[in-house]
RNA sequence: GGGCCGGUCGUCUAGCAUGGUAGGACAUCGCCCUGACGCGGCGAAGGUCGCCGGUUCAAGUCCGGCCCGGCCCA
């Protein structure tokens, strides 16, 4: 056995085996081998925003302590790692940084501009991933914009489309006026931001009025009726009445319709194309007309006559002003509302009626719920999260984007007939902005010339493939080996779009659910309790903690800050524990290398109680620990490892034989044989199951000491400790903690004398209480005698007189010491 | 407004599916330079488990109601 350094520089340790690991390759899934049990995780690819932030290091932590533990287990684990590239953020940013706007410059252009970006800040996510010490293969790597990928999600559009599920339409969609494009219901967040509830007098064509209230006046010249609710008796004999509206010359019939809340300011609602989801479901249930009056980029149409031209917001203002001087506005009074904004801009977003492609979802629900449902979710009541979601969508989702830096969609149009031209499977990966379809004529009226379909697909059309793909779709044969995933880990905030999406795709394209399990991760919070961001100033930044305690105590926090699925706030001072327990053990280690330099591993010697004990203990603590790492709760695991190291190991066990270890000449070989004995197998047994999830110190110390007797080219190759029942032994373990209890008590003793723990017993006489505890106590007496320091002890059976012993009440003790 | 999650020593957290002296970490306060570790060790103090009812011999744990946070969604 080496003896490890004095010091350990966690920081340099670490940055060693990341880089062996990469060389020896021990992560790579071994298609070949078909005697191991798969496991593949379907890794989620990150948008490259340039930022690991902590929320990634616990998502990330995750499943690398899983991926670790079930390599261990004797799986073939497949760990692959993509880069989810296209999207909004990054357009956005190459137009900020190159002052153009998306259609300034082709296409190709544009994407090139976008790739370089992405490829930037794809390497420091991905320097960061590796000082995490995640187990990746990375000969999988993957990029979403490159050819290779997005050929495949043309394939699925091409196959859906054939299958029915995709079509194109004029339908209400969410839209962001300032990134000019539509957006599905999962990019749409809700703010509640203040605004203003305008009361506006409508005039009825019998004469008198009747007052509506509306947040958003701007859309009084899309009003296409008003309403009440059936039973609001105020309003009872106006319906079917005529009514004008205001800056138009259009009259509406009064209707009526359960969804008025007759609570809600008048009573009165007007109905427009569109205010909100609601205007929607009106609109479609009575047949009304449809008056867009905003456009793309949030300006008011020549629907909306003299207010054409203008902003939304500029309108609302001419609109309130001219509505006073009519003698219309009643009053306005302050609204408390929740505003649906883009997600990635957070601008009020528009309902507009627009041509879009469409994928079928709302047909798959009943599929959805009953396949997540079946999924094992981690923890269970997550799986409401995505049935609860799916059950609530209103519309189909959106598949189009009116962007640039995305996937084409696969689709060209007869110049002359109008005919769509769907690309075959051949023709991919293809991009119809550039290239022609590869036909020379239509096939319905033999024209030659075609327009591309210069919309994109939206960016989750892209990952929510990843199940597939990482399998091995559609190119490897054998692609069904590793689908479903058998882990799909995820967010608890993109539950309704990631892990919702690959449900909804999958099940369409394939009939098959993509995951078997679901590991949610919570949110990081700041140290005051708030969702960790930037713009709240309580944000840490990720290479901050690692260049200060290192990635194993990082991952300490990610698992133990919390129960899976729980937020787990960041908080440094549980970083910094992790840090000193890897310290505690590289010194238990160190003691351990000391004590065992001139030790042959098969000597058992002759076991004592407290050797028994501890290998007692161990099994139990090995159980433990694995059947928590099964149903995947990191913290009770690493709980369990922590203080089974801390205290039954370094406090107690190993306080308690260093005499018969230091003293042979006292004790006699075997009984140091047996402590030795116990030491390597409690400290070989404890970087097993620590491995997971600290894999570099355990890799450093193993190296140090097991390496050359156990073979395996790494601990993370080793199997996995399965509990040795025949190890266990209550009776011994009954012992042992009463011993330790017994030597605490001594100990505490001379803490109260304000003794040194050193101070020498010249007698201890232990009043054992009955005979059973009595036996315990001879059992273990060179022990005690040696960690208390007590030249003489005296078990009696019988109850006496003294100080008792904690949780044995009935034992007493007297200390003489010297004087 | 709806759904879900949570409310336990100063702070954070375990325990709650299978009721029975509430465990740990950080911080605090004493003491100990014990031959792995002061990046230690020993010990102390600190909790009527959000509130109100109910079931029970017994409730942090089960049931009902309420209050307060958080998340997600309308």
């Amino acid at each position: 056995m080496q003896t490890l350094p004095k010091r350990c520089n966690i920081i340099e340790i670490e940055e060693k085996w990341q880089k062996k690991w990469e060389e020896m390759g021990i992560y790579h899934f071994d298609w070949n081998d078909h005697s191991r049990p798969t496991f593949s995780i379907d890794t989620p690819p990150p948008y490259p925003s340039g930022d690991f932030h902590m929320g990634n290091v616990l998502n990330w932590t995750y499943f690398d302590i899983l991926a670790r533990y079930k390599r261990m287990r004797g799986f073939n684990v497949y760990f692959p790692q993509g880069w989810d590239c296209h999207g909004l953020p990054t357009e956005v940013e190459a137009e900020e940084r190159y002052g153009i706007k998306k259609t300034d410059v082709p296409p190709e252009k544009f994407r090139e501009i976008c790739e370089e970006l992405v490829e930037k800040y794809i390497q420091i996510m991905k320097k960061a991933i590796k000082r995490l010490g995640c187990s990746i293969d990375w000969a999988t790597e993957y990029r979403t914009m490159n050819p290779d990928y997005w050929r495949r999600v043309q394939l699925s559009f091409i196959i859906l489309y054939n299958k029915g599920f995709i079509y194109r339409g004029t339908h209400p969609i969410n839209w962001c006026p300032r990134c000019e494009t539509a957006i599905a219901d999962a990019e749409v967040e809700y703010e509640s931001r203040k605004s203003k509830l305008s009361y506006i007098r409508f005039p009825l064509e019998e004469g008198n009025f009747l007052t509506i209230a509306t947040s958003r006046p701007e859309l009084i010249p899309a009003c296409v009726t008003v309403a009440v609710n059936p039973h609001d008796e105020r309003y009872r004999r106006y319906i079917g009445k005529k009514i004008r509206v205001p800056t138009t010359k259009r009259t509406v019939q009064i209707i009526t319709d359960e969804m008025v809340d007759p609570g809600f300011g008048t009573g009165v609602v007007m109905i427009c194309t569109y205010g909100d989801k609601a205007d929607v479901k009106t609109v479609r249930k009575h047949g009304l007309p449809i008056i867009m009056c905003i456009d793309e980029k949030g300006k008011m149409t020549a629907n909306a006559g003299k207010y054409a031209g203008l902003t939304v917001e500029e309108a609302k203002k001419a609109i309130i002003r001219d509505l006073e001087k009519e003698g219309l506005l009643e009053k306005t009074e302050p609204l408390d509302q929740e505003v649906g904004v883009c997600w990635r801009c957070k601008t009020p977003i528009e309902i507009l009626e627009r041509e879009q492609w469409f994928m079928k979802t709302r047909i798959l629900t009943e599929h959805v719920e009953k396949n997540a449902l079946e999924v094992k979710w981690y923890p269970d009541y997550m799986k409401y999260r995505l049935v609860d979601w799916a059950k609530s969508l209103d519309w189909d989702w959106v598949i189009s984007r009116q962007r640039v830096f995305a996937t084409p969609i696969p689709i060209w149009y007869c110049k002359k007939c109008g005919k769509t031209i769907l690309a075959e499977p051949e023709w991919l990966p293809i991009d119809p902005r550039i290239n022609p379809p590869k036909i020379k004529q239509c096939p319905k009226c033999g024209n030659t010339q075609f327009t591309p379909e210069k919309d994109v697909l939206d960016t989750w059309f892209d990952s929510s493939l990843t199940c597939a793909v990482h399998a091995g779709w559609p190119d490897r044969p054998d692609w069904r080996r590793l689908f479903p995933a058998d882990v799909h880990p995820s967010g608890i905030d993109i539950i309704r779009t990631w892990a919702y999406y690959l449900m909804v795709r999958h099940l369409a394209l394939f009939n098959e659910k993509p995951y078997k399990s679901c590991l949610i991760n919570g949110m990081v919070l700041g140290s005051d309790g708030r969702k960790m961001s930037k713009s709240l100033g309580n944000y840490i930044a990720t290479p901050e903690v690692f260049d200060k305690y290192g990635a194993d105590a990082t991952r300490q926090w990610a698992a133990a800050g919390g129960a899976t699925g729980s937020d787990i706030p960041f908080r440094w001072p549980d970083v910094e524990y992790g840090w000193r327990f890897l310290i505690k053990l590289w010194n238990a280690a160190r003691f351990v290398g000391n004590q065992l330099k001139d030790y042959e591993p098969t000597l058992k010697g002759k076991l004592q109680v407290l050797d028994e004990w501890l290998l007692t203990k161990l099994e139990k603590t090995t159980a433990k620990v694995t059947e928590a790492l099964e149903k995947c709760q990191f913290n009770i695991a690493l709980e369990e490892i922590r203080s089974f190291t801390w205290h039954i190991l370094c406090d107690n066990y190993i306080e308690a034989v260093k005499d018969r270890l230091y003293k042979p000449e006292k004790y006699g070989e075997e009984k140091k044989n047996a402590a030795q004995y116990t030491l390597y197998t409690a400290l070989y047994r404890i970087l097993q199951l620590l491995a997971p999830i600290c894999p570099h110190l355990t890799e450093e110390i193993y190296y140090a000491f097991y390496r050359q007797r156990m073979k395996h080219k790494s601990i993370h190759l080793s199997p996995w400790p399965t509990p040795r029942k025949e190890m266990i032994n209550e009776k011994a373990e009954r012992h042992g903690n009463l011993l330790i209890a017994m030597i605490n008590a001594v100990r505490r003793d001379k803490a109260e004398r304000k003794m040194p723990l050193n101070t020498l017993i010249k007698k201890l006489t232990i009043y054992a209480g009955n005979a059973e505890n009595a036996e315990s106590l001879h059992l273990g007496k060179e022990d005690l005698a040696g960690t208390c320091k007590a030249e003489n002890i005296e078990i009696l059976p019988e109850r006496g007189k003294g100080k008792t012993v904690e949780g044995y009440e009935e034992i007493t003790f007297k200390a003489e010491y010297q004087s």
